[in-house]
Order: structure tokens, then sequence, then C-alpha cells
DNA sequence: CGGGCCATTGAGAGTCGTCAACGACTGTGG
DNA sequence: CCACAGTCGTTGACGACTCTCAATGGCCCG
């Protein structure tokens, strides 16, 4: 069988919405979807536009972010390698979406991708699981932005970036020492957690001074007293 | 044809998932099902147990709460008639649901609701359109948990639940007072607001100062001045 | 070398949480 | 019928945490 020329490299194949389809069908899938390329910084999706296309992540981190009218904004979600982005069965999108790093996407006109979820019942369910998912992961992120301290949430937020990194570096030591970069500046980090720059350079300072963190430089973090760190992570996830 | 014993009066019939099912579809549906009724106060599903039970609400409010360690609660979303509970495709219920006002319930076993998902496709795919919706409101409470000042809650919050109470008694005055009962302690307020009792408290005794709403007693307000209330609302959806 | 951007640090202020007391209302039991 | 406890809501005093404003230094790039 002829092997489709956008999914033969994809390096997400098997871990996003798609890995639910066989080789035939994903022949079709190759003629209605495209790779886009976008920069750091750059946006794919404003709030409040048309919601034009859905996709696959394939490449870098994605900012999920809200605004109120006044200019305050808050990061609701942050898309990785492999997950969905876009907002089927819905005129607009609701939130806007903004490339933290350089960023790879394979996107499909919206009304194209709800047909095809119409034709694949298998990925429909896959992507039913994973709003799921998603679902909970906010529901959980109300909890920290309600009633944690910034101790709490700079913590649990360096245990989960440390997670998501480790998992790459697959370490053998579960408990030993790691370095890893953050993808986010600090003003990033403030709008994930729901505080402000001062606060999270603050927390930062505080845990380096505890023993529990080092900052060797540039935005690299290092782990160095895991359990101290969950220890001041305490509400959260 | 015979119509379903427990369907035929069901008062959500046309609002919930099953109005996309066909009488015939129902027949089957009427079978797997059965009523539960709760009481105010009463926990219909514990975070972190198994979660055994989908369905849907029929009558009253249940909220939907998550809570840390040490006793922090918060509350992620409320459940009104027609609403779905619960959460398939996943072996432990990720949060607890409790009845505010006494309730009906019409659940199925889990691994049954997910059959029914399987075999009514249509079934599946208001499903999921809910869910996305329920995801981009939850985002949106993060936004506000997140950046809104104690004012803008309440303010928002009241401008909320009129709009859910005002649509019941559709008046035909869409800016002049309504008045509306509370189905929430002041406890719950703050814990959907993610504020103390108190601040609730002082803030609603602040709006009432200031002519925006009244307190006639009890659960009851009254929106005075609705566009009062907006703009002190601001930051929220 | 100068201009941005980013991060850190300090000082001060404001909001909201904590602790506490009190009144209204309800249901219970003597 | 009344004392009583329990829940709920309000109000006050106080303090802590975090935001705001401001200054500084490092780093990268033109």
């Amino acid at each position: 069988m002829a092997v489709t020329e956008i999914c033969v490299d994809c390096a997400v194949r098997d871990q996003a919405l798609c890995g639910s389809l066989t080789d035939a069908e994903l022949g079709a899938l190759n003629r209605l979807g495209r790779r886009q390329t976008i920069a750091r910084g750059e946006t794919v999706i404003w709030a409040g536009d048309e919601s034009i296309i859905c996709g696959n992540l394939l490449e870098g981190v994605l900012k999920l972010s809200a605004s109120s009218s006044d200019g305050r904004e808050q990061i609701v979600g942050l898309l990785y390698p492999a997950d969905f982005v876009g907002r089927p069965y819905a005129d607009d999108a609701d939130f806007t979406v903004t490339a933290l790093t350089d960023a790879e996407l394979c996107v499909f006109p919206r009304k194209t991708f709800e047909g095809l979820l119409e034709d694949h019942v298998r990925m429909e369910r896959l992507l039913l699981q994973r709003t799921f998912a998603a679902l909970g992961e906010a529901r959980s992120r109300m909890l920290m932005l309600a009633r944690s301290s910034a101790e709490e949430r700079v913590a649990s937020f360096l245990l989960g970036m440390a997670d998501r990194a480790g998992s790459a570096s697959c370490r053998a030591m579960p408990d030993g020492p790691v370095t890893f970069d953050l993808p986010l500046t600090r003003g990033q980090v403030a709008d994930v957690l729901g505080l402000t720059i001062e606060t999270v350079s603050r927390q930062m300072t505080k845990l380096k001074a505890a023993g529990v963190i080092s900052l060797p430089g540039g935005r690299a973090v290092t782990l160095r007293d895991r359990d101290a760190l969950r220890a001041r992570a305490e509400a959260a996830s």
C-alpha cells in the first residue's frame, strides 16, 4: 500500500487522534489536511473569530489563553505535541491559540474535520475521551487558581513541568536531581498560574534559597529535593 | 407504539442527550436506566471512587466539587436539569457530585452507557458537543478565578444566576428589576467564586448599599440596576 | 554602544482571608 | 410554650499575602 505523503513522517502519528485510523483511512486524510509551521509568538486562532480550523499539534508548545476586555490575561491550557487543537461544532473560537515556541501543526478545515469525525467513529470516540480529560484538567486547575497560595502554585507547576520534560529524557532514578528548560518566560508562567511576574520570581528565588531547586541560568531549572517540592505543592493535583 | 414507562413523563426528554433518540430507541433505553432521587446535601459520586454511573439530571441542582488534601474546596461546576452527569471512559470519578437541592436523576451503569454511546452515534456526537461546551465554560471560569476581583466575581455571578432564573419566569422587560432565589447558601456561592463567606457577604451588602441590588430576605435577590451590575462585572464572561 | 526584553529585588499599598462576636431563623425536646 | 442548639448571614478588627510601582542589571541583537 502506498504510504501517505503527509502522514509518513508524522512524529505523533500513533499518539494523536489519527492513531485510530487504518492506513487506508490515512490515505484519505492525506488529501484533506496540510502542514502549517508557526513561528514563536505567532497566533493561530483568535478568540471570537470564526472557528475555521482543527488539527493536531506535531511539534512545539502552544498556549490557549483567555483575556478580559481590559487586558488581563490567563493561560487556560498548554498544548503539547499530539494534542488536539480547535473547536469542532462551534461557529466561533472560544480562546486564542498562540505559539510559545516555533511549532508545526497538521490542520484541516473545521467542516472537513467534522465530516471526518462522522465517518470515523473510533476517532470521534478518541476525541470525546480526550475532551473529557481536558475538562478534568481544566477543573483541577480551577481548584489551584482559586485556593492555592503562590508557593503551592509554583511548586506544583515545577513538578508538572519536570514530569513532562522528564518523560522525554527518561531517567533511571525517579527522585534524583533533574534539570530542564522551561519553555515559558516568567511572564508566561505567571499567566498560567494566575500570578504576576514578580510573585513568580520571588517564589523561585525563595525555593532556590531553601535549596529545593537551583536556577543554573537562562530558563533552566534543577529540582534538587523533589519531596520538599511536593510538600510545598500540597493542595495541587 | 407503546410509550416507554420511564421516559414518558421525563421533564427534560427533548433537552437532554436522549433528545437525539427515536421512540424505538427510547424503548431500549427504558430497560437499562432507572430513576434515582437524592435528598439535598446527599452525595451521588465521590471523587476517586470507581466511576460507576452516568446519567442525566432531571430536576434540582447539583454541584461538582474538587477539594485538596487539607480540606479546601472549590466548586468546579454546577449542574442543572438536562445536564449530563458522570465520566464515561474513565475508571475513576474525578470530582464529587453533591445535591444542592432535592434532585432526581436518570442513571445508567457506566459500562451500559458506554455501550449506548457506541450504538447511538447521534447521542455520542451530542455528548461531544456538550463536553466541549463544558470545557469552554470551565476555561472561562479559570479567567475569573485567576484575575477577577471579589466585586467582579459576585456581580457576574448574580448576572449569570439571573439569566438562568429569568429564562424560567420569562419576562417581557429585559432590563427591569428581577427577583429570584439563589439555590445556594453564601458558603456555596463562596465555593463557586473562590472566595470566603465573609467576602461574599460584604460584597453583597456593598452592592445593596450602592442601590444596585436589594436583598428582600431569605435567599432572594432583586437586581435593580442591571447596567450598573454589568459595569461592576467587567472582566467576566 | 545603545535599545529591547527579561529577570530580580525593594518598598508600599490594598484586597481579601482569618478570627471573633452577634442576630435571625428553624427545628427539637423538655 | 419556651429554652436550646444548630445553621446561616452579617459585621468588625486585624494581618498577611500578593499586587503595583519603581529601579536595577544581565543578555541578546542591531
